[in-house]
DNA sequence: CGCATTTTTGATACACGTCAATCTCCGTGG
DNA sequence: CCACGGAGATTGACGTGTATCAAAAATGCG
């Protein structure tokens, strides 16, 4: 019922056959097909969202789902068989424009700004082994294309944004237990700081 | 039944209660309240689209709704009482993530081509009084501050790259019967011209 | 250890933002 | 009817933030 999938994994591709499903932790993107034949980014999906649920009419998937940082999933709706209600979809509905807004936000402003509201809006309550790690967030960056493809910037902007992220103390580093994970950092200052 | 709406007229605001409406004819932008008090872009609707369904769930707007072209609304859904089937909530649901992935790759890529791609969304095949106007397109152009803040250009960019697309001849001047409507524009080329 | 991939850093160019002046379009009132 | 004024649109000149090109460094993997 739960299912992991890895960095760079693809979940589901468009035009397959397949379900709805909820994202439980990580991050997913979401492209679509351009008439030229390419794949462009569509949309974002983190902790909570529902993607793939265009499947209930079609079948099929509009988008194709790729993992950003290590996903879980669950498959939706919880009961296989039952109709979904309508206030469920009317709920998923709404999280995805507000979803869509933000990912339109991110493409606004400055390349700092832009790439320090993604790592913000990646990052999740420190899900560590303690239990209650209150207020510390956690993220897992994606690798650096996929972060330029989210705000419109060059992999080589968004790798100097991030330096800069961490020169100033905002992202440091974490070492998993035992092994180094490259990507993981700890966010000083959880919500709101100096621009 | 049907409700209509001239440039730059504010349908709802955010946080007022009201019902949904589809939009039969014009544009509308949506906008979203940020934490520093003002709006920002959020999305865009054009003929076909369903705006406000949030309000199902929440009885007030979660965005600002504004016409960026004279509109025709018509509320949503169409008998007042009934329930809303499921199968029309996932309809608007993926027009709504549809519209949202082509709102961003609004903002991807060079300015010409990024306001010739907002000029061919806004188009619709020509309303004119003939009854079968074939294959012309037609567009009221919004105010190029709003098109700046679709597309995440600037409004003087905006307008130099629409006085391109006019010596280009891509879009042509046109005259409403009597009055001179300065924003009316007819499309050489309806679909896929040369970038 | 050696190779492929990803990330980082540097130098340079250009597309777009910024600031400012002018123009056009309307409505208003003399 | 024309002068006046305001709002939006257009155009120009200039500076800068980011793309681009290129090379080195770090990371992961067999």
């Amino acid at each position: 019922m739960r299912h992991h999938i890895a960095t760079g994994e693809i979940l589901y591709q468009s035009g397959s056959a397949g379900a709805a499903w909820r994202v439980l932790a990580g991050s997913i993107r979401l492209d679509r097909p351009t008439p030229e034949g390419d794949a462009a980014f569509a949309s974002l999906a983190i902790r909570g969202d529902v993607i793939g649920a265009e499947t209930m009419l079609f079948g099929v998937y509009s988008f194709t789902a790729t993992a950003l940082a290590p996903c879980t999933l669950m498959s939706w709706p919880a009961g296989e068989g039952a109709p979904v209600p309508a206030s469920d979809l009317l709920q998923t509905l709404i999280v995805t424009e507000c979803r869509a807004a933000e990912v339109i936000a991110l493409r606004c402003g400055q390349a700092a700004e832009r790439v320090r509201r993604l790592v913000m809006l990646l990052a999740a309550p420190g899900a560590d082994g303690g239990g209650s790690a209150r207020d510390t967030l956690q993220v897992t960056l994606p690798p650096r294309q996929d972060m330029a493809d989210i705000t419109a910037l060059t992999l080589e902007t968004v790798s100097r944004m991030v330096s800069g992220l961490r020169r100033s103390g905002v992202l440091k580093p974490l070492t998993e237990t035992g092994s180094v994970s490259g990507n993981r950092f700890r966010l000083a200052g959880s919500i709101g700081e100096s621009p």
